[in-house]
DNA sequence: GCAAAAGTGTTGTCTCTACACCCATGT
DNA sequence: ACATGGGTGTAGAGACAACACTTTTGC
């Protein structure tokens, strides 16, 4: 019993060796669409003279006894520390040779791993309201990329991440998940610029709030914002009850 | 050299046993959507009486120098003969114990496997015109199936044809892929019915012609049906390049 | 000639697009 | 007072939903 047990629980701790997660974690500073990266800084062992210094997205092995979903949400937490975020899996990457260039194969061996072990990765999209994370990674240097300023990642993760953003852009183009980026109160403008700035488009705000208007869970409240340097804008939130009841037979189709 | 190459050789035809695909092969018979499985006969092998006989889908590991969507294409492949088929990746499966039915371990070591080695695997759907296909799988029998008349599959195969099901809703909502399911010449009533069938929604005839109209890449033909007991109905073709070249800047983006 | 599916138009309602000015706040 | 973004209405065009009868073929 108590050994069974305490098997459970090891097991729980035993990595998989050849299957990881990758989250692709966005964030939106009413600006831009940003992605959070990890710097990957490798120094030669004996000289201490950094080797390359490039970034990545988060990731890592999944436990032998862990459900896909709870390992990317494991990254998450460990990276923001907060539970209850939203995460799709968007697309699993399994070339044979992922993992060739010589710095990542180098990277893989300073940290114990087999570069010519072949990982199939899950690939995880994250959406986050930029100012609720701690920019720390297992003693990495974490930070936020607007994501058309990023030009190169370290592995396959430039790739990962341009199917992410074709995934988000699909998924925003037909389900109401803008608001993931948003604080829980927001406004119908920075509401616009998200699907501007993902959609790279430009919309009309009159047809935009007429839009908004037909949309019952998007509800006003009787409040505004503060301290802002003009007329200050009526917030609102997202009722996901109303949502969920009355969406309707999407019957919109699109031959 | 000649080591090498040999051993990427064989390297190739090695099985990476941690990692596979499954292909959830859809097709139409003109009134309902098909899918094809595979029956999982096992006998005692000392008695040679039935111990269980029920169905899978296709699936297969996937071989150490093989990329995922090429082991999707190789599972095709080696049941119809055909290549260049639709496919299309729409989830990955990893709970630690996916495996887990007594009929599903003993199953597995009859084929020499471990039940209980963990098994991700990758799940493509794909679209068939239903009379491309011969009938037979590594000596195994091959039925299409309505879809609706599926109950119960081997191991979490009903979860995974359920999850394929959604994707392929969602995808027929928004790109024109029912083609696929068609002959190339196909006939309005054909592709009304393929709407109307996996969306479960019922759809007016005019209606449903006028915004064919509009869709420049449905292109009709001067041929019609023969030998229909019935006034023969015109032929249309799905002109993939005008699709391309058309499909609009889409932003009928639903808040 | 009969059964079976093909094919075709109109109307009212709703949604989309394009477009310009005044308002409330902080500095 | 001025700079900044918030907030509002209208009109024309296109799409959507609802609805019934005639046509062509094989038997």
């Amino acid at each position: 019993m108590a050994k069974a047990s305490s098997g459970a629980l090891s097991a729980s701790k035993v990595y998989n060796n050849y299957v990881s997660v990758d989250c692709v974690i966005f964030g939106f500073d009413f600006t831009r669409l940003q992605v959070l990266l990890v710097d990957r800084v490798m120094t030669d062992p004996e000289s201490g003279v950094v080797r390359f210094n490039d970034l990545t997205l988060t990731g890592n092995h999944i436990y032998e006894d862990e459900d896909l979903d709870a390992a990317a949400a494991r990254v998450l937490f460990d990276l923001t520390g907060l539970q209850d975020i939203y995460l799709e899996q968007f697309r699993t990457f399994g070339a044979p040779h992922r993992i060739s260039k010589e710095n990542d194969r180098a990277w893989l061996r300073a940290n114990g791993r087999n570069p010519d072990q072949r990982i199939i990765t899950v690939g995880y999209y994250s959406l986050l309201a930029t100012d609720n994370v701690t920019l720390e990674w297992k003693g990495r240097n974490v930070q936020w990329m607007p994501v058309d300023e990023v030009k190169s990642l370290a592995f396959d993760h430039l790739e990962i991440l341009e199917e992410a953003l074709a995934a988000l852009r699909r998924k925003l183009l037909h389900e109401p998940i803008g608001f993931a980026l948003l604080p829980e109160k927001f406004t119908l403008s920075q509401l616009q610029r998200i699907y501007e700035v993902i959609l790279g488009v430009s919309l009309d705000k009159r047809n935009f709030r007429k839009k908004i208007a037909r949309m019952k869970y998007l509800v006003p409240l009787d409040e505004k914002q503060k301290g802002v340097a003009h007329k200050p804008a009526r917030l609102y939130v997202f009722d996901r009850e109303q949502y969920e009841a009355n969406k309707k037979d999407l019957l919109d189709f699109a031959i």
